[in-house]
DNA sequence: GATCTATCTTTTCACTGTAAAGATTCGTCG
DNA sequence: CGACGAATCTTTACAGTGAAAAGATAGATC
């Protein structure tokens, strides 16, 4: 019988690896034109897909988006262990601003819970996860009740990325200059491990 | 003869104030829904107008968002203004924070250059003015080549003020936690002046 | 009072997200 | 090998959106 396929793909009907292609895409589009603009119909289309399959794979557009947090969350913990042994709290502060700078879009879908279904199951242990790759080392450095300086820092870094990728901040080195900055609030705290 | 209006107010045809009227429900909306859902058709509604009105004072959406992000680095200039006197570094700090809690809507809007005509002209010159409040206290504190301060100074908040409101940190008092966060940055550096 | 301009409405169009139902392929078990 | 169920993708349809164009109304100026 004779297909009725308007996407008659010569490769197969089934993609093989859809939703890890449609992340992808989303990322790239999202670090395009941001995420106001991200169409899904436009999204499929980069995809080479009919319009519904990527509300198949994501149910919804939030949905989509809750896996791309989840993965930019997974991301995160990956890069706050990698720097877990050697480095003090100044390179955990440039590990995180590098893997704001490398995953923007990731980055950005994280910290805006209106476009996520926020209480999703991975999403939730993916942040969870993250947090306590996070934790290591700024909790521990100056104990007690003074986890304020565990905000201060993680707002520090928090900060100097948002600015450079709201463009309010424009360095000539990212990663150089957050050194600099985290440096200001560490001082000899790092000394005194 | 007799009126052909859909939306027959019973007040007057000119509303007279729709433009601060409509800057005043956008910020509502979005800080109920988020910018995300924010629609104009709906905006209009709430307004009691047609649909079209928000295009004729704003031109488009972005418009309607750039307006309110110029309204925004307006307020935090004053804002800024406000504690130029008496208050240290740390007072400074704290009036970011107050400024970016007190106008979620209008701060969320600032930072995201994609939702606006970042280039428009009332724009840019308002946020040249918050710049200047912002920096005035900051840099001179210490000076030389050292603005790197300012960026950590600025980070520091910024991140703080960021991570409250998408509730990644939720403080019992923010405020009260800003300025013990700040003072972890300042240090000896406000007591230097 | 007439005319010009600012303000608002109506209508229309292409596009969006998403729901529902159908088509195709894959995996599995007989 | 064959059949059947499940997974994957397509088609179609619908209400809602931003925006453009043209018309209606009110206010201002002379």
């Amino acid at each position: 019988m004779k297909s009725l396929l308007r996407y008659d793909r010569t490769v197969t009907y089934h993609h093989g690896d859809l939703r890890r292609t449609l992340l992808a895409e989303t990322a790239s589009a999202i670090a395009e034109d941001g995420v106001a603009k991200l169409s899904m119909r436009a999204l499929a289309k980069r995809a080479g897909v009919s319009n519904a399959a990527p509300t198949y794979h994501f149910g919804d557009k939030s949905g989509l988006l809750t896996a791309l947090a989840t993965e930019g969350y997974d991301r995160l913990a990956e890069a706050m262990s990698g720097v877990d042994e050697g480095g003090g709290l100044i390179d955990r502060g440039v590990a995180y601003v590098e893997f704001a700078l490398a995953c923007p879009s990731h980055f950005t879908v994280m910290f805006q819970p209106r476009l996520l279904h926020d209480d999703d199951g991975e999403l939730t242990a993916a942040r969870q996860r993250a947090w306590a790759a996070l934790s290591v080392g700024v909790a521990t450095t100056r104990s007690g009740p003074d986890s304020d300086f565990g905000v201060a820092a993680w707002s520090l870094v928090h900060g100097y990325a948002t600015l450079v990728l709201s463009g309010a901040v424009e360095p000539e080195d990212a990663l150089r200059q957050a050194r600099i900055v985290a440096g200001h609030l560490v001082e000899g705290a790092d000394r005194s491990r």
